[in-house]
DNA sequence: AAAGCACTCAACCGCAATCCC
DNA sequence: GGGGATTGCGGTTGAGTGCTT
């Protein structure tokens, strides 16, 4: 035990020490910024270490180069983030994980460490209350993604030598970090895509059990120079369903949303701001994948150990790029096991109870003469009054939810508000027993079964997917439209081909985005 | 009023990449 | 090509502040 003389004599030693180096530490004085503004004014940026010499400043070169870049240097916003800076925050962080440097390329006037600081609070304070840190619209990506690289390896197993050019899970989780921004690795080449990718209709072993290599940049002819994959065949066709973490739509519901259903950005910015808006709901409490949290340093980790993934420093999603980083043995690299094994994932809970309340919506909607086609898919239009209804008592019952303790975690809000939003009624309670699911295998057939084929949209769904920029306004509907013929060129298709049909993954918004890489 | 706590933000540290000789 | 210097980046820490109990 340390007294606090000692302390103050230990921490005035190593002040001793750094200024008997000629380095002072800590805050920076105005008299100290004074002299570096005038050194950079005159010298320009860059050779840092010689600031000290030149200026007699007695700060590290590093020092220097970080003051400036964050504080001093022209053209710096200050002040809280804007809605539309935290939403191409989220949406970054979604692209590139922990590319701090690369976010704050994309936000003119902000710092790396603003952009960080801002994460690693209030999203990760969000994260540990149980509430999704992206939108769904990422999270699809990430299902496609996961599918696409599922059959791959399904592929690989049984044609091992067949496809030299795909790679394994663990050669592509150990490039990973380069390939990120790597047009030739491109995770949702088209290419690769096979015409039986159809989990639906596939003995489908758990694909989603990779959070590797998730959200990369995807800058290829697949992306309509947005930089993020449209989760397609090249079929023109999308997988039967997505599922993330813990949400799992038909992909038609993803993919196809009326055009009724289009972004409103007043409605967006008066209410709440993007953060609050898309932690709206809560993610299913579950174990996250065991002997992950132990590993993670402390910074990283918010101790929630509910969402699935949420060990995972980057809100589950991202993580990979980074961890792959680590070394091989890394308990994060020890995620592809689960395939093979029977543990429980958590996520796998939170699939099953998805799609079961999935079910139920279905069945219930059903009886209230939701259109569909003869295969059962619904037959996107605008929606039914009840389907409006419902709607909208989804969507205050997440915005209930959210005001009144929805961040609260373990409380299965999510289940409640958010699930029951999307999926809803009747969600089975997040604390039963995980050994009622002690089988991967009648989990996949169960949650298999259990998909419907179709699924209204909630409200609080709708609003993320127009984070397009759409509204239904003659004008956003002639962009739509245009994204349409965007998608329709992208699948080799004919918008004729695929009415009433609005891409998730539309161009528009992404394409309004800065380049990334 | 004071202690405890959570949060924010600035700054530091270590590592890796890049540059330069 | 090798090695040191420099730069860039991401993770972490700690001081300051405000809120709660």
């Amino acid at each position: 035990m340390i007294s606090n003389g000692e302390a103050a004599m230990e921490a005035a030693l190593t002040v001793q020490k750094a200024t008997s180096q000629g380095l002072k530490k800590g805050p920076w004085t105005a008299a100290e910024d004074a002299i570096l503004i005038e050194y950079v004014k005159k010298h320009g940026e860059g050779n840092w270490n010689s600031v000290q010499k030149n200026s007699g400043l007695m700060r590290c070169g590093k020092s220097c180069r970080l003051r400036w870049a964050n504080h001093l240097r022209p053209n710096l916003k200050k002040g809280s983030f804007t809605p539309e800076e935290e939403r191409i925050i989220i949406e970054l962080h979604a692209k590139l994980g922990n590319k701090w440097a690369r976010m704050a390329s994309q936000l003119p006037g902000r710092t790396d460490n603003e952009i960080k600081n801002f994460w690693n609070t209030r999203m990760k304070r969000r994260q540990r209350a149980g509430l999704p840190v992206y939108p769904q619209e990422y999270q699809e990506e990430t299902t496609a993604f996961r599918m696409q690289h599922h059959h791959q390896h399904q592929e690989e197993q049984k044609h091992p030598n067949n496809n030299p050019s795909s790679s394994s899970f663990s050669s592509l989780l150990s490039s990973s970090r380069k390939a990120s921004y790597n047009p030739s690795l491109t995770l949702l080449d088209p290419i690769n895509f096979s015409p039986a990718l159809d989990p639906l209709h596939n003995n489908l072993t758990p694909f989603y059990s990779n959070p590797a290599l998730q959200f990369k940049s995807f800058p290829d002819n697949n992306t309509n120079n947005s930089g993020l994959a449209l989760p397609m065949s090249p079929y023109g066709r999308l997988p039967s369903s997505i599922t993330v973490f813990n949400q799992t739509f038909p992909a038609q519901a993803i993919s196809m949303t009326p055009p009724s259903l289009h972004y409103n950005t007043a409605d967006f910015e008066t209410n709440m701001s993007f953060t609050s808006l898309i932690m709206g709901a809560q993610v299913e409490p579950v174990d996250p994948i065991p002997g992950l949290k132990s590993k993670l340093s402390s910074g990283q980790t918010p101790p929630r150990p509910n969402t699935p993934f949420s060990s995972n420093t980057r809100g589950g999603i991202c993580v990979r790029e980074e961890s792959s980083k680590n070394t091989d043995n890394d308990s994060e690299t020890a995620v592809p096991e689960m395939m093979h094994d029977n543990s429980n994932s958590g996520l796998l809970d939170a699939l099953l109870l998805e799609s079961q309340n999935l079910s139920r919506k279905e069945k219930l909607i059903g009886e209230n003469s939701v259109a569909s086609d003869h295969k059962g898919k619904r037959v996107v239009d605008e929606p039914t009054e009840e389907e409006e209804k419902m709607e909208k008592e989804a969507a205050k019952r997440v915005k209930l939810s959210s005001i009144n303790g929805g961040e609260a975690s373990g409380e299965n809000n999510c289940c409640d508000d958010l699930s029951s939003s999307q999926s809803s009624i009747g969600m089975k309670p997040s604390e039963e027993p995980m050994d009622e699911m002690n089988s991967m295998d009648d989990d996949l057939l169960s949650l298999l079964d259990n998909f419907p084929t179709s699924t209204p949209l909630p409200e609080w769904y709708r609003s993320t997917n127009m984070a397009n920029g759409f509204s239904s306004s003659p004008a956003g509907e002639g962009r739509r439209i245009e994204v349409e013929q965007e998608a329709s060129l992208a699948r080799g298709t004919t918008a004729d081909e695929t009415p009433n049909v609005e891409w998730a993954f539309g161009s528009s918004y992404w394409n309004n985005m800065p380049g990334i890489c």
